[in-house]
DNA sequence: CTCGTGACTTTGT
DNA sequence: TACAAAGCCACGA
């Protein structure tokens, strides 16, 4: 068969390789928006990172909840967001502080 | 083309 | 540690 891609815009190829680069978190361990952008080539595009994650198409399996801004806490805005999101990561054995956060040094990925 | 927006980041108090 | 301001970048009105 041809795999004939029919038409990916550019928009779609970055955000593909976005959540490929969520994707490959590993268990146990958090990045950033900044270093999601970087590792998938977009420089300085946290931005972008936080719009592919905002409207993930659900069940795709993306670890969305691996990914903290750059201060090791939940950028998701709704309260219960923030507790779901706390709630994954610490079934992973991610520590949270007593401020609400995580210290990228110890969790942080990659290395 | 200019403006406002946003799951961001860096810098300066 | 917390907050404000400015920087940054793709999008859409």
């Amino acid at each position: 068969m041809r795999t004939v891609e029919p038409f990916t815009s550019h928009a779609e190829l970055r955000r593909e390789r976005i959540l490929a680069t969520v994707d490959s978190i590993p268990r146990g361990r958090v990045s950033t928006y900044g270093r999601i952008a970087a590792e998938a080539g977009l420089g300085r595009g946290a931005r972008q990172v936080g719009a592919a994650l905002r409207n993930l198409p659900s069940g795709r399996g993306v670890p969305w909840h691996r990914v903290l801004n750059a201060t090791g806490k939940s950028s998701v805005d709704a309260a219960a967001g923030v507790a779901r999101q706390r709630a994954l990561l610490e079934a992973e054995g991610v520590v949270f502080s007593a401020s609400g956060r995580v210290d990228l040094k110890r969790f942080g990925w990659p290395d």
